[in-house]
DNA sequence: GCTTGACTTGGAGTATACTCCAAGTAATAT
DNA sequence: ATATTACTTGGAGTATACTCCAAGTCAAGC
């Protein structure tokens, strides 16, 4: 598979894939006799894990250290299961702060839905109006 | 209350809090005669906004843009509700893309919980092996 | 054989969100 | 009165994560 089929099945843009790769957050893709990447069935694993990460907002640092581990070996599983652990209590907490917000968001919508109907704004009594 | 006092309160930097009153995120806060920042309890309200909002990974622009449709008045408060429901939206993405890399890592953690005990990883049939 | 288009590399540029600094003013403690 | 500390401003610097670009290589169709 070229980048470009995988830039277009993942829909994320071949300088993405090749920025990847060289600052080792997916191994090094295997190339064609001529030079030009050619991504395998477990490359795609590495890609599919790398964006699903991101867009969750797992640093690259993290990502980068756990495909170092990888490639070290069954020496690593420690390490690696340490990594995870750590990178999903901090998604956890990030998960936490956006339920917050969205309630904030959720209370804040009931009362301008009010505010558009009614033309006014009401608030309850702790709430600092804004 | 002076902008050290605020800072403290809510853990956040004097020049985050500047820096944020600066573009507008928040707005202006009154001063003494001296000229030094003296945050009511309104403005409080503001701050705790922002440090929500931000934290939740809401971009400054949508809170500029919010509060200078709140200091335009109740003329806003239809613009002002549908950027909330825009700003609600992205977060539940946020949300939902959080909820499967958690998954994701459970999933790993659990196999590798495994493989630290036994000294194999193993993995499931349609799992890529990383 | 040559053109077209996709690929390569390394490095520079951009966007977002802070974070720090310098130079100066104000308030508080002794 | 003076030393210390906290405050002010505007601007420069930093971190993260891309994103773009230039110059060159390679492969497929005509």
């Amino acid at each position: 598979m070229t980048i470009k089929e995988v830039s277009e099945k993942y829909n994320i843009s071949q300088d993405t894939l090749r920025y990847y790769e060289r600052i080792g957050m997916i191994p090094e893709i295997s190339r064609t006799p001529g030079g030009i990447r050619n991504y395998q069935e477990s490359d795609l694993g590495w890609v599919e894990l790398a964006i699903c990460m991101r867009s969750a907002g797992l640093p690259i640092e993290a990502l980068i250290e756990y495909v170092k581990l990888y490639q070290q070996g069954d020496a690593t599983f420690a390490a690696r299961l340490q990594l995870l652990q750590e990178q999903r209590e901090s998604l956890e907490e990030q998960k936490a702060q956006l339920e917050k917000a969205i309630n904030k968001l959720n209370y804040k919508i009931s009362r301008y839905e009010i505010a558009v109907k009614t033309g006014k704004l009401t608030w309850e009594d702790d709430d600092k109006c804004i």
